[in-house]
DNA sequence: CTAACAATTGAACAATCATTCAAGTGAAAG
DNA sequence: CTTTCACTTGAATGATTGTTCAATTGTTAG
């Protein structure tokens, strides 16, 4: 399993260790996903989206009002969103609404408040 | 504040919601703060470093034998890590061992394999 | 039908990023 | 001192990504 590189003369970590680690580890398929989760959530862009979404379902047309960008840019940011299921939407003629698809996402943004030293405003 | 762009005719929010996200809105700077600590994570090698690190206290040579890459590789990652408080190194001869440097990370990963459907293994 | 509007999509571009490779530290042994 | 080992660092490269622009899709109104 493991491949010979050029290393350490020896290990230092014990062998049970190494048994512990690969025991615990998730599988390649479920690291790649968390990865591609929390590389939507790296871009400041869908995280403004994610903070107007807090507050209530709104178009994409108010969305990109609000964050003072193109249509463009927040449909595409979206998408992204919606790929990872953080989002939902439901159309209204030929107005399109989005809304939060999760509660995951409070709890996620409120723990990186946290962990930077930045408490998240009480409501 | 808010650009004139080329937009709907008329906005479907209400005013007091647009004062209600502007008011919880994080600063810009906090914002871009979150982003760069989820990009840390928007990558599966430093994620299973992070896994690697939950179980002990482990040298740079150790973590790249167990992942079956390059020290170079892992000690860029590792540098990475660092910057965003993440894990913290301790000198001990030639060897430099890294552990953890905050009970945020467990939270934060379980938080994220808990959205795309994957409990975390009970310990 | 056509026109107008909200939104999506695809191509293009610059910017960012992960890994590799080679060179350079720092510490301990000879 | 010199050599060796564990690790770090910088440059280079290919891959990914966010935004813009232009074209297109749906939907409604006339």
């Amino acid at each position: 399993m493991t491949k010979d590189i050029p290393c350490c003369d020896y290990m230092h970590a014990h062998p049970e260790l190494i048994q512990t680690v690969n025991q615990n580890m998730p599988r390649e398929e479920i690291l790649y996903d968390l990865a591609e989760l929390y590389k939507v959530f790296g871009d400041s862009t869908r995280i403004r989206i994610l903070y107007v979404l807090f507050e209530a379902e709104v178009c994409v047309c108010d969305i990109a009002q609000l964050l003072g960008m193109s249509m463009s840019a927040i449909s595409h940011q979206l998408r992204v969103l919606k790929q990872a299921r953080l989002v939902q939407f439901r159309r209204e003629g030929k107005t399109v609404f989005y809304s939060l698809a999760d509660d995951h996402v409070r709890t996620i943004l409120d723990q990186g408040l946290e962990h930077i030293g930045e408490a998240s405003p009480r409501f």
